[in-house]
DNA sequence: TGCCAGGCCGGGT
DNA sequence: ACCCGGCATGGC
């Protein structure tokens, strides 16, 4: 399994380029195909997307199954229900008030804008949706660009905790960096495939919850031993 | 029991 | 321009 050979577009050259490949290599030998985002539909990833602020996987899904049950995992359903209502049925994925606030921030958006219609907001280019989705309230650079990868297919590295630990813990780069500046690093240096940029962060969140989880001294099995900056 | 989870905002310096 | 508290549930 090799970035070269299964993922299309231009191969950019350089440490960079190779160190990249072969943390993609390593993690996907050492975890398989991670199959994201779970979800079914592009409107329950961006909703999603937004459920998963700091937190625990289970319990967004926990969150996701109620709208579901209550037929409300869509805009127009969502565009006519009141706050405190929409939050109690988000509870299991915590901070709810925030939430339901944010999804309803969203879908506001959606509604006006687009007529709800999803497709034609991704009809939108790449960096034009990005500032305009960037512009809402509770909408961050993380939550940004999970939509327009996992829920648009655009062509955009998504940076979260996890992979600046990973990275930072491997001495690839300093405490410091900005999600600007690690994305730029990801994007600058890989094919721009979603497909490719999809399994990559998909890998790293893996090996965040695992090897590299928070507290823990030493990767000494972690598959990307061995990788530094100057090797 | 305490710490952590696929962030982001707003107020204070 | 940083720094920090607040937001909250459920699992280990």
């Amino acid at each position: 399994m090799s970035v070269t050979g299964k993922y299309g577009g231009p191969l950019p050259k350089g440490p960079w380029a190779e160190r990249l490949h072969e943390i993609f290599d390593r993690l996907l030998a050492a975890f398989g195909p991670q199959h994201w985002w779970p979800g079914e539909t592009p409107f329950e990833v961006c909703v999603g997307a937004i459920l998963t602020q700091n937190t625990n996987w289970a319990n967004v899904s926990r969150a996701i199954k109620n709208l579901k049950e209550a037929g409300l995992l869509n805009p127009e359903a969502l565009f006519s229900i009141p706050r405190h209502v929409l939050a109690e049925i988000i509870r299991p994925a915590g901070y709810y008030n925030v939430k339901s606030e944010r999804i309803l921030t969203f879908v506001a958006f959606l509604m006006q804008e687009f007529s709800g219609d999803l497709d034609a907001a991704f009809s939108l280019g790449l960096w034009d949706l990005r500032s305009r989705l960037l512009s809402l309230k509770g909408i961050g650079p993380e939550t940004a660009d999970s939509i327009l990868l996992y829920a648009g297919g655009y062509p955009i590295f998504v940076v979260d905790a996890y992979t600046a630990r990973i990275l930072e813990r491997h001495g690839l780069v300093g405490d410091d960096v900005s999600y600007d500046s690690i994305q730029s690093l990801f994007m600058d240096n890989l094919p721009s495939d979603p497909a490719l940029f999809n399994e990559f962060h998909a890998l790293l969140v893996a090996l965040g919850k695992g090897h590299c989880r928070k507290g823990r001294p030493r990767c000494e099995t972690c598959p990307l031993a061995g990788i530094h900056l100057n090797p």
